[in-house]
DNA sequence: CCAACGCTTCGGTCGCCGCCGAAACGTTGC
DNA sequence: GCAACGTTTCGGCGGCGACCGAAGCGTTGG
């Protein structure tokens, strides 16, 4: 038979790699890290539903492939989703999953809270994240158009008032603002570092808080007011 | 054994997406199609390396999760890839696969091909791609930043002389300009309307030529000089 | 109408990989 | 130093799924 010569070599590394998040009990793993924290290894045994030892053999794979990295301290030790990029390969393998024919999956009130709002690597997504997304744009503090997103003059003075400043910060090669095709709501929210930062400056007020074992969301009573005032969110 | 309850069903339906891709054949199959036609059950055949009915099977199933899709056309059946989701979220793992530790690939000439310019889904790719948005970025005519993109109104008056109207056509839900991470150059190229316009406009312009069996993309003589001349491209 | 062709279905084989328990390793703390 | 703990390594088991050849089905063309 005739072979397609160089073709496979491309074929073979994305294999590799969707092999690698095609388990079960990895892709576990790596929606737990999608929260953007580092978790250790028996945490991780825990959300993936099998043993210590067959979860060290999935980290150490993960591992060696560079999808995630860690992190020793002490007799612990610590993995985390080794860059964004994988981060927003999930999240767009999360889209296509969504999309597909309904695999039978009986929308829990887990689920529920994750499609209210949750945390996709560093940033909000859900409605909650997809609410901030269309206030800011509504006012003309990004510009969002058609699924990519800048920051304008007065957004800039807005955040820097909300406690934001992205020019503090070492100059890091990540976008600035980007934005990240949201599984649930099928529509861009704010991600890079603007998404990072707001979410951040979120938890820090108080307004927001992580929802155990889970990458939801909580929006606190203060959270409620001050999203209401600074953004025009009512939820 | 305490489970995870409710955190098990995504992870369960991102397992099944993600293993879908997760076999070399397939793996080969869905690359084959990234050049966004509809080819046959034979051509994939010869594509993924493996026998008719092995192709079948895979082709089965990909259907049934809807990652592709199919065409009867009288003994024939044509697929192609079902969504841009899709293609974005195989890109996605590309540029993943591109980043992680050396997997020995011998980068051969078609490899060079690829990077110098092809197409990906139905937009244009590698060095081409971003000497493209690099060049209307610079003119004012799009604004990219941070890997985020719109269109100015010069812009669309540059692109209409072009002989692109982007205003033409049924009001489509898909993004009019956004951008894809290159996995080559690892920096955003056009996508969208815009770039799947651009591209081919380019064709219909005779600039650019399909290479036979492959994603890569030439640059003709006549398209050497349109792309200097509008551009300000040089290769 | 029959032969050629493209594609799918069927049946059986084989290899890979996920899984666990037991044991080893390294760290912490008493 | 020793016990407790978190994690990894080892060995062996079991099952899923990729693969092919042969046969079946539908379409095309002479």
């Amino acid at each position: 038979m005739l072979l397609p010569m160089v073709t496979m070599i491309s074929g073979n590394t994305l294999a590799h790699v969707a092999a690698l998040i095609g388990d079960v009990a990895r892709a576990n793993i790596l929606s737990a890290l999608m929260d953007g924290r580092a978790l250790t290894a028996g945490e991780l045994a825990w959300h993936a539903g099998v043993s210590a030892p067959t979860t060290s053999g999935h980290l150490a794979k993960l591992t060696e492939a560079e999808l995630i990295a860690v992190e020793k301290q002490g007799r612990h030790r610590y993995y985390r989703l080794a860059s964004a990029e994988v981060a927003q390969a999930l999240e767009a393998l999360m889209a296509v999953a969504a999309q597909g024919p309904r695999r039978h999956r009986p929308v829990g009130p887990r689920d529920e809270a994750l499609r209210a709002a949750r945390v996709c690597y560093d940033h909000l997504a859900g409605r909650l994240g997809i609410a901030l997304a269309d206030g800011l744009c509504l006012r003309g503090h990004v510009i969002l158009a058609d699924g990519a997103g800048a920051i304008t003059v007065e957004g800039r003075r807005f955040l820097r008032d909300f406690g934001i400043d992205l020019a503090d910060g070492p100059p890091s090669a990540r976008p600035l603002c980007r934005t990240c095709l949201d599984w649930s709501e099928r529509r861009p929210h704010l991600a890079g570092r603007l998404g990072a930062a707001l979410y951040t400056r979120c938890v820090d007020l108080g307004w927001l808080e992580r929802v155990k074992d889970s990458r939801a969301v909580r929006v606190t009573a203060k959270g409620r007011d001050g999203l209401a005032q600074t953004f025009d969110i009512t939820l």
